[in-house]
DNA sequence: CTCGTATCTGGAGCGCGCTCCAGGTCAAGA
DNA sequence: TCTTGACCTGGAGCGCGCTCCAGATACGAG
């Protein structure tokens, strides 16, 4: 199996090293498999982990907060648990839309009123 | 015309005295009237810029925009460079919500698969 | 084997957006 | 008048999310 090193990882994910290491040291990915001298070997399932921790990350979620999904993705939780967390987080991505689109009415207000 | 003490002003707008003296030094609000002793009064305008910005920075906008965004509306720009300017902010907004949205269709994907 | 580049680790540094603190001032009630 | 509490200022501190650094190690090209 292909594996990539930690420069090529972070090209195809558009995050960078040191913040991919910083990811794993939080517990958001990996562990990353390691080559014998120690290097990182990133894999085709890591790279599709650490979309989807960026995808969250550019949504405005936390550290602490993904890490919670993390664990709940992760462990052995119930099922209905797991639903009722990611209920939680999908509600609190609903209000910060909200939130935008009272700051876009706002904005339209003011477009209006100078146009 | 009646004024409102920063304890009072905090308590409307829901932002701590800490907060709005910090954005006053900012130069987000303000510069807010004082008494002759040196205290602040804030008027029922005051609150209502308060909460503008208010609503932008739940919306998730930085200091630095907002300084941008009362620049514009304060000061002599001509009427086309502000709806250009808002446009901007807006589409950065719009950017925001795709980005949530993206989350979100995640999490659906997730809680139909655990349900 | 040597060189040069990539990567490793632990820890320090940084910008943001507050938040808190010390030490002093103002003002309303007893 | 005295007390008490809200408020003032300047500046330090803090949590977050990286980002950078030093010094050491791995490893592919020549």
């Amino acid at each position: 199996m292909t594996t990539l090193t930690p420069a090529t990882a972070a090209d195809r994910t558009g995050v960078s090293i040191d913040t991919l290491r910083y990811y794993e040291r939080e517990g958001l990915i990996g562990p990353i498999r390691r080559s014998a001298g120690g290097r990182r070997q990133y894999t085709e399932d890591d790279l599709f982990w650490i979309g989807l921790v960026t995808c969250f990350r550019e949504a405005g979620l936390g550290i602490t907060d993904l890490r919670g999904f993390v664990a709940i993705l992760r462990a052995e939780h119930p099922p209905q648990d797991r639903v009722a967390f990611l209920r939680e987080r999908r509600a609190s991505l609903e209000q910060r839309v909200a939130a935008l689109c009272r700051a876009m009415e706002v904005l339209d207000e003011k477009i209006a009123y100078y146009s």
